[in-house]
DNA sequence: TAACGACATGTCGCCAATCGACATATGGAG
DNA sequence: CTCCATATGTCGATTGGCGACATGTCGTTA
């Protein structure tokens, strides 16, 4: 499993709460991330592409949806992502700041 | 400043604590990463002249040194980088264990 | 009513970084 | 002498992010 990347984390967490559309998980990545991080539609869509394709999330079917919007959940195998790339943040930020407080 | 790649941090983090060649950069990289990062020679001196050309990291003189081994430290920028990264981690990984553990 | 901005999805081409494969060379051990 | 660890490096393919562009709706307001 290799590392996430930031978009590709923050969407996915985005999603840990309940079902989202694009447009609002882009909002709320600005939001969570403190406006940090900013998808372009072009990152946010070839990404939710990506993440359809390797199962990680999965389309909603809203009878009452406006217009084109699509909504998304995360499927028990993008939540267990999402885990697994917490743990590991978790485990390097404790690496560094060993290191970097000089205890090997 | 955007996120850094993880073969580019765990290169800085190994790094921290002293001057080294890049043969064994890659060794401790994965002894630190406990085998789970095994830089590719591609990836290595690709991503050491990199840090070169961002002034990250610099060449030391050696004298003493044997055969063609170039040896870098980090650079005060470099080191700030390292710091500036390991913070955007620990904010990262705290961010997704709240959303993970339900509160916000 | 016309214009504007927020909402909403999507494509395209460029660029940056990783990776595996290949190339080259030295030193030491068996 | 052959093999392996040491040591540095290039090249091409692939992946992913980004900015720009394209398209269309809806609500407000000038």
């Amino acid at each position: 499993m290799s590392p996430l990347t930031e978009s590709t984390f923050f969407i996915l967490l985005s999603l840990v709460p309940g079902a989202q559309h694009g447009y609002a998980i882009m909002q709320q990545v600005a939001q969570l991330s403190d406006e940090r991080v900013t998808l372009s539609t072009g990152t946010l869509y070839t990404a939710l592409k990506r993440l359809l394709d390797d199962g990680w999330i999965e389309q909603v079917e809203e009878p009452d949806a406006p217009r084109g919007r699509k909504t998304y959940r995360l499927t028990p195998s993008g939540r267990t992502a999402v885990h697994e790339e917490t743990a590991r943040l978790v485990s390097l930020s404790e690496l560094a700041r060993r290191r970097l407080e000089g205890a090997q």
